[in-house]
DNA sequence: CTCCGATTACTAATTTTTTAGTTCTTGTTT
DNA sequence: AAACAAGAACTAAAAAATTAGTAATCGGAG
């Protein structure tokens, strides 16, 4: 038997999608240059195979039909990242958010923000003591 | 140009080793009936393949010297869950634990259990107002 | 209208991943 | 000692991932 097929998005394809949430939309000489700038080099038609498999993927959809075409996503950045730490939550933790929390505090203290944050949360999405 | 080295552990791999943080030490047919009880079914030497893949990586060494062989992590399951979830903090989130954080909280209300520690956290975890 | 440059589509090469079969070893049983 | 069975090592094979070259196309410059 060989691998199986399993659509999820690589280390790659994240930094193409980080690329469309910032911007909305763009071409894929837009991508390039953002990807240069951000350090990453990737020759031209590296971008444009990754973004066609992207749009495969169903991540991304082309907006027009004049040359150069200009894609946007076709899923939030809320709701794949959300996706993709549901999955990571299970593979790594077996789902306990607990254990996240710990690792996720040790490395560093809280910043103000995240503190602030944290308390919201904790008023927020706690069950109400009915 | 082809597929760059990258040496991080996979899915599967990450299956294997949750069975070796689980007991500690194993022989390859004690992961493969492990993995059994847990719904997932392997072939013996496809676990196999997977072990030594491990022990060629460093996550996994081999104590003994009679057949079966025995083997156990060289890593802790916090070293490795921590530098797994940095990895993803960095490759989804950017960084921001606060995204994250966001992202976490908003599946389910907090649990009882994680209520508790998400207090204990704002007291041990943050700057101390000199 | 033809050629040029940009862009898109097609092809390719290489490594990893996932899965498992085949062969080789080695200790045990008759 | 011969063969048997369990386990380890070697081989294999298909799909995915990553990277990029080459070929086709299309709109505009001359």
């Amino acid at each position: 038997m060989a691998r199986p097929k399993a659509d999820q998005l690589t280390a790659r394809e994240l930094e193409i999608m980080h690329v469309f949430w910032d911007r909305g939309e763009a071409t894929v000489g837009q991508v390039r240059e953002a990807l240069e700038s951000a350090g990453r080099q990737l020759a031209y038609t590296t971008v444009a195979t990754l973004v066609k498999i992207l749009a495969d993927k169903g991540f991304l959809e082309q907006v027009n039909h004049q040359r150069p075409f200009v894609y946007r996503p076709r899923q939030s950045y809320e709701e794949v990242s959300r996706s993709l730490l549901g999955d990571f939550l299970n593979r790594v933790f077996r789902g306990s958010r607990e254990q996240l929390l710990v690792r996720l505090m040790e490395e560093k203290p809280l910043s103000a923000k995240e503190r602030q944050l944290l308390l919201e949360l904790l008023q927020t999405r706690s069950r109400r003591k009915s």
